[in-house]
DNA sequence: TACGAAGTGGACTAGCCAGTCCGGTTCTGG
DNA sequence: CCAGAACCGGACTGGCTAGTCCACTTCGTA
């Protein structure tokens, strides 16, 4: 594939910031028209780069996951595992909170190779916490991340107590 | 308002019961054509009761508001206020963990008045959970909704352990 | 049973959205 | 600076959905 034009690519890159924008604010439904005016760009030039709807909503799901998967990784080397859990998920959550649609885009996504890599690093972050000592070890690792998904998914200013109530929970052995 | 005809009766119960499926399993944004299908009934006869397909969306929200409703006024009814909270918050589970997409439906009518006086009801539960001891005071209980409530969203054989988890952390005082 | 009111549903409208096409414009390498 | 390839976006298509209309059917009553 020969390197865009110089024009293509500054268009290719307001599509992309623009969707990402857009999808945030209003999640994976808001049309493609509405992405091509905040890009200051024809709906058509949409489609050129992106062969479908859901192909630019791929794209702007796999800068979030790389970013996740980064924060994956830092926490991951991180000795003491209970505190690289909570790290993790504190930065995945303030993420999260810059833009919930963004969740609703990774959530149609789950099926892509990247998506199930960062599960994979993201369940590895919660064996070693239960290993560790720091979390419950009678619930799964799957369980662990839908309930700590779910307590980031409150309000702006909320989910930061939220997330150590929930950790407390999961802390506790009743 | 004259009451219906018999045959308009047994239309319009068919409609609501179809309706109430489709949500559960679909949301609220099944086509109001599928409902009707699924009536066995003309698409025209919905929008004949229901003047948009936002108030049929309401009449849906409303018979599970009642229901949740009811089950708030029992709980409330109960002497010990942390185990009150406890029996409410799962069976609400319960009735959630039978189709999704009803929720989609309530959040669509938090304006409604039904629902704020349930809202009421279940913010005087965890109050007085809370004055009882059985819930850390240091958490609104606006907080504590949200939490139980996104633990409770949890796949169908598995919100019973998220909501332990959940009110464990809510019991902790860290 | 017969008649009028109430009810019905297929066909229609209007608006929205993803995706395509093509005549005109802009970039880039020689 | 020029030729032509790459790019652009307005206009178009087709499909889907909420909501309307009206010729026909069904129900309740006298």
């Amino acid at each position: 594939m020969t390197p865009l034009r110089a024009d293509a690519e500054r268009n290719l890159r307001r599509v992309l910031d623009a969707a990402a924008e857009a999808f945030a604010e209003h999640g994976p439904d808001v049309s493609v028209d509405e992405i091509a005016r905040r890009a200051g760009v024809g709906h058509a030039t949409v489609f050129r780069r992106f062969e479908t709807k859901d192909e630019l909503i791929a794209a702007v799901a796999r800068q979030r996951i790389a970013a996740l998967q980064e924060l994956a990784e830092e926490a991951l080397a991180e000795p003491d595992a209970g505190k690289g859990l909570n790290t993790f998920f504190r930065a995945a959550a303030e993420l999260h909170a810059s833009g919930r649609g963004i969740y609703e885009c990774l959530e149609r996504c789950v099926g892509m190779p990247e998506a199930r890599e960062l599960r994979r690093a993201a369940t590895e972050l919660v064996r070693r916490a239960q290993a560790a000592g720091a979390v419950r070890t009678d619930v799964s690792a799957e369980d662990v991340l839908a309930l700590i998904g779910s307590a980031i998914n409150a309000g702006p200013r909320r989910w930061s107590q939220h997330l150590t109530i929930v950790l407390d929970g999961l802390r506790a052995t009743s």
